[in-house]
DNA sequence: ACATCTCTGGAACGGGGTTCCAGTGTGGGG
DNA sequence: CCCCACACTGGAACCCCGTTCCAGAGATGT
């Protein structure tokens, strides 16, 4: 009996390939990419650097499953065939947006693996309503491509900002710093970005994104009427 | 005079900023993003790593510069006033995706520095030409931002699949291999994706990347149409 | 009881960015 | 003419990283 409970309880919870990744998202969300360290990781869990390799192969499938475990729950979420396809793609690039500002670091993690599963689970989301948008069947992979690479360039970009700001202070000071910066540059080599810098200072996020979206969707549907 | 040319030559070529971030380029160009390494860099130009960190601050900022040094003569290089908006446009958009393709570190180099030079520049040149699209002023901003993030998203994507591959043999072998994989997806779950495999294998990335500038070109016209 | 197997965690290795510092030659002031 | 301050060099050293190694603990099957 000692031993059966023993069994379970070698470690108050035995380390499992779950239990590290778990541990990596929440290393990852508090401290940025940069703060995952395998020894940073081991003392939270407890235990060594090398306990983690027997469940682990290494850094990159680390990175790669809490990528996974974060973005596989976000393109379930949102399965409601009622609305229609333009809808359905604005929602799912507002979770991905979402799920980007609330974890910065897989706007980087998405980007670096091509034909993984977390991307092409996004695809494939997105291909579906582009085929229900009616676009032809050879413009289709166009269209769902855009969408995606899109979506991959805004995370990347949320990612970068993110770097020094978590507050919604230092979000707003942020921006009045670039802002500040675009409107003192050059009259001659930089007129439009000096012309921008207050609309800079004023936009959402969230809604520019979506704004580009439909941007890209205004364009299929014009292509589609040729 | 054996002082003067001492002096020019304490070393056959004495160590400068320029110098330095031109060896940098070398070595990422041909060793990739991790084969730039200071000891590296300070073999090649014959020195020790820390004679470098007296005319650099650090890696950021040689990268920075590095990438600054690339783009800098991509934007430029295309000024005939001559053609439309819209040819501006893809002209600049395939510039860089050709730089892009023959320096692919650049590509996670640009989301890196948000409101760096390199990509102010660029948005610089797009915002122009929106401007000259005649698109309202209250729209340019995202405009311009939708073509620079996607932009920025293709070129993230190239820098992630150049990894294996330079020769055009091993590209059309990883299509190949990408392709194959995708046409055994599972049917249900990945009915678009399979679907896509053919057209993923046969499609050239640069028509690719064009028609999706295609895309929110015409996204904007449509928009401004209203 | 023993051998075996899974799993652990601490030590150690190679290599990265960065810092330190003793030295070098050069140009300017006594 | 000398000598000193100074820009600049480059090698050694520091600390942290990912990863590997290994001696061993606890459970399991015979």
């Amino acid at each position: 009996m000692a031993t059966r409970t023993r069994r379970a309880e070698r470690r108050e919870e035995p380390l499992s390939r779950e239990r590290i990744v778990e541990a990596a998202i929440g290393i990852l969300d508090t401290a940025g990419e940069g703060g995952l360290t395998f020894r940073v990781l081991a003392e939270r869990l407890a235990t060594g650097p090398g306990a983690i390799y027997w469940h682990v192969s290494g850094k990159d499938e680390l990175l790669g499953a809490a990528t996974e475990g974060v973005v596989a729950g976000i393109v379930l979420g949102g399965a409601c065939a009622s609305a229609t396809p333009q809808e359905a793609i604005r929602a799912l690039g507002l979770r991905l947006f979402d799920a980007i500002d609330a974890h910065p670091w897989i706007g980087n993690q998405l980007s670096r693996s091509p034909g993984q599963s977390p991307m092409l689970r996004v695809f494939e989301h997105l291909g579906r309503q582009v085929r229900a948008l009616g676009v032809p069947r050879a413009a289709q992979f166009t269209a769902a491509s855009a969408l995606l690479n899109y979506i991959l360039g805004v995370a990347g970009q949320n990612a970068a900002n993110a770097h020094g700001q978590e507050s919604e202070r230092n979000r707003t000071e942020f921006l009045d710093t670039v802002s500040a910066a675009w409107a003192n540059l050059d009259p001659d080599e930089y007129a439009f970005t000096r012309d921008a810098a207050e609309q800079l200072r004023d936009h959402d996020d969230r809604v520019e994104f979506l704004a580009g979206i439909d941007l890209i969707l205004a364009g299929i549907a014009a292509s589609a009427s040729d």
